[in-house]
DNA sequence: CTTCTTGATAAGATTCTCTGACTAATATGG
DNA sequence: CCATATTAGTCAGAGAATCTTATCAAGAAG
């Protein structure tokens, strides 16, 4: 809760917000008008040789059942596809399939303006001192590596 | 989208989120155990004279209509209460209730604790220097002041 | 081999969110 | 002063996202 004028937390949501929109609404304009919000977070975290329903899901913190019933509409539409686990068979892996990986590189774009944006107004020092404290603050907020 | 290693945005993300279910874990441990993400969302930008419900979803960036939802459940749990605008005979004034400025105290204490180890985390010249960057960023990410 | 744990799925309910349509009050332009 | 447009809010209905509980199959440990 906490209705205090904007803390360090809230500051950050806002910026995220934004950032997660322009990407969503640049994707959209490119043709990849079907993903949501929530599918989109999950997506994120699938690794470059294919990542665990589990593992998605306790990164993106849902329940395994969020994270397949966002995996399987990712499926339908073609981002991604799942596998068989090479190394365990009753893990499937899922993986970025065509239209996913040109998904990502469509967004790849914006991230980097919105970056460059950023860079411009706050200056070149400043912009880097706040990227390596967030990095850091991950330690204390992130120690799973999520 | 975008699958690169965290961008800053992502790691603003997990930083709020982490802020975000600390503050909601506290209060649940503090009796205030119904209050949802969503909900928290709207009630955090309850001013303290009271604001309109519009205002409200304009800034929170969702409809009307989901607003006057969340803020019907924060009325039935005891959080907010709706009165009449003496402006504006059309609008209505969300205003915080007894329980809900009980929870706001409640919520306080966490995360003045989430800046301190912050603070101790990064150093105060860095977290500082972090916040100040962090507010800057608004102007691009924020426009309107929400 | 049992037994325990882990990866995934199924079923059902709840919560959140939207679009579209509507009422009531206010503002604006003759 | 009236006709029209705009604004605040609600209602109804649908779709998306999420959870809890339960089940099944494969691996790990004894």
């Amino acid at each position: 809760m906490s209705r205090e004028l904007p803390n360090p937390a809230v500051l950050m949501f806002v910026a995220h917000r934004h950032v997660e929109q322009r990407v969503l609404a640049a994707l959209a304009e490119a043709g990849y008008d079907d993903i949501t919000t929530a599918q989109s977070r999950v997506f994120q975290r699938i690794g470059p040789d294919g990542t665990r329903l589990t593992t998605l899901a306790e990164q993106a913190q849902v329940t395994k059942q969020t994270a397949g019933f966002l995996v399987d509409q990712l499926e339908k539409a073609g981002y991604v596809e799942r596998g068989p686990d090479p190394s365990d068979a009753r893990a499937r892996l899922v993986r970025i399939a065509e239209r996913g990986q040109r998904a990502i590189e469509a967004s790849a774009g914006v991230v980097a303006e919105v970056d460059a944006e950023w860079r411009a107004h706050l200056g070149h020092a400043s912009y880097e001192e706040m990227v390596t404290a967030l990095e850091k603050l991950r330690e204390l907020t992130d120690p799973e590596g999520r």
